[in-house]
DNA sequence: CATGAATGAGGTTTCATTCAT
DNA sequence: AATGAATGAAACCTCATTCAT
């Protein structure tokens, strides 16, 4: 067997990984007031110090896991189908997420505030989430093509307003299901 | 006689709320991650160590912050006419608060998020949203009544999707104003 | 009795000047190189983050060390009597705080070696020496007009060879003492 | 064969060697307070968990940097000619060298400070100084009896106040080259 | 009420050193 | 020999809090 020497942690890059995690798991608790290189370490059984050979700095830290949030939300495989149907499906999707996944939203807006202050952050959040809107901006397009859109909705304010919802809809995650359900049926016509 | 203390700053009630105001700007600023006592105190003028004769604590200033914060958002004066008017009122009344203080809602997005690991925050936070739900279901439900709501849309879902839409909106100010825009035109029929 | 209540350290201005002090001596003992904010605070009893009460950063504390060590070391009474006097006087005062306090010299020759890379130091450092500097080239010249000095001394130069002489004994405080002597005995007439 | 590896830095004790240069290059750059057995590593290409292949502790690079340094200060070619000429030289030698290798003597200094609480760089540092001492109070045994001396000077005071000199005036390198020749004319006959 | 001094826990970071590979 | 990972002690500094004045 070529596995790993039991009794040792398995390093390697993984060890960067299980940090970022790790990370992640401490914020999605504590938010950044609360995020400490001591727990993070402790969240992978390595000493605080340990973290400094991997990530110089504390920032280095929060930027990747800015870099993993910000990734793990926006990966959606993009289903086939015309535009409409494919709307229909990344509102859902996203419904669903809020809703099994709770902490990645929330630690997603604690990401929409901290960037107010940094600017680092602000700049990776914000180029992904300019992806996010084009891909909106697209859907809506297509669907108003397809007659299906509410009337008189412009798709750019369209995109604007599911960001929006989707945004809020995560703060109060029992009632998200609910709230894009309905975005989704005053957005799109039957 | 009770006149204040000539030559001395007005002490009394004035200073706690000068606290909390100093406080509410501290925390508009860079978050309750970087709210200090030191900073509160240099914002009104006075030593870090009198804000404990006001606030035996921090949490406690941070609650009075909250009851503060609450209160300012929450404070419209409601205006008379139909439950459509006055539906729209509120909806407009909330856009240009956004608009116009994107501070105050940035530090109400701040308490939300605090308010997840700080149950006496929760309390105090979730009453008024309470009152906030309930005025808004009451206005929608008046305008099904008038027959003014887009078709299919229970009052209560409507009112989650409000407030949902409102905090999103809230953290990208700019494009808040369209966002509570097209909202309006959605739920409210023409 | 206006005595301070014992039992409890005297604080006011006091406290900062023990605690430059406490430097002073930790600063003799090991150098820059093992001089810790924890020692130092020790050394008058208080713990070390009660120091950034006083002074905010380390290196406040290591200027006002070195603003205290360089005060320290010319402060001398300047005698009166003619200019030939009053050198030999000067020459036996260096020569005696040599052998009776070397600390002292040993810190200002770590000072010397500091200053090279800190020019807040160098700036304080080179200042005082400059006042030293003058002061020699005075008496010197006064010793050269009263046909004192040894012939073809010029009193600048006559400066710099007392300064460098003295700085070096300081080294090596046992054999300083005639060091000196026989530097007087070079540079004045009998 | 015993060639050295194609395609590899050249190990062995050439590596070693490297390793003592950079401490002494970091030394001169930022003294004891600032000697990092990262930076010396790096100063050499190499990781520095290496060094402790070549020195197991920070202490026995010291040790080799001490005997580098010092081995370079004394490793003076004694010239022919008579015991005054020598003298002269030798002062001549040591100015040239203040002169034109300023850190060697910063470094020498920095020495000085760190064997007073090194015993292990004391015995080091003593015992080439005795040898330099020794050496000189030869040349001025010499030159006294070729009646070059000023008069009056015991020529062990005199090897003192060459020594105390030279080093005081390495501090002040600048200036070291007037401050020398002042003292070789004071101190031998013309 | 306000302050200055002090505290002590805790934060990030540094650094020499060790060890398996 | 060299490296990458880890360690643990220790450094400077921050901050809410307490207390005597």
């Amino acid at each position: 067997m070529t596995a790993t020497r039991r009794g040792r942690p398995p390093a390697g890059p993984e060890r960067r990984n299980a940090l970022v995690q790790a990370a992640y798991r401490c914020l999605a608790e504590g938010g950044f007031e609360r995020l400490r290189m001591r727990d993070v370490a402790a969240g992978v059984g390595i000493d605080h110090s340990s973290i400094h050979h991997h990530f110089p700095t504390k920032q280095d830290l929060v930027v990747a896991v800015v870099d993993y949030t910000t990734r793990q939300f926006w990966s959606t495989t993009p289903p086939d189908g015309g535009p409409v149907e494919r709307l229909r499906h990344h509102l859902a999707t996203l419904r669903q997420k809020i809703v099994d996944e709770p902490e990645l939203h929330i630690v997603l807006r604690e990401l929409d505030l901290r960037a107010r202050r940094d600017p680092e952050l602000l700049e990776i959040i914000a180029g992904r989430e300019e992806g996010w809107r084009s891909s909106l901006r697209t859907l809506l397009t297509g669907a108003a093509a397809a007659g299906a859109l509410a009337p008189g909705v412009d798709p750019a304010t369209g995109a604007e307003l599911v960001i929006a919802t989707v945004k809020g809809a995560s703060l109060a995650s029992s009632r998200a299901g609910d709230v894009i359900e309905l975005l989704d049926q005053l957005l799109i016509r039957a």
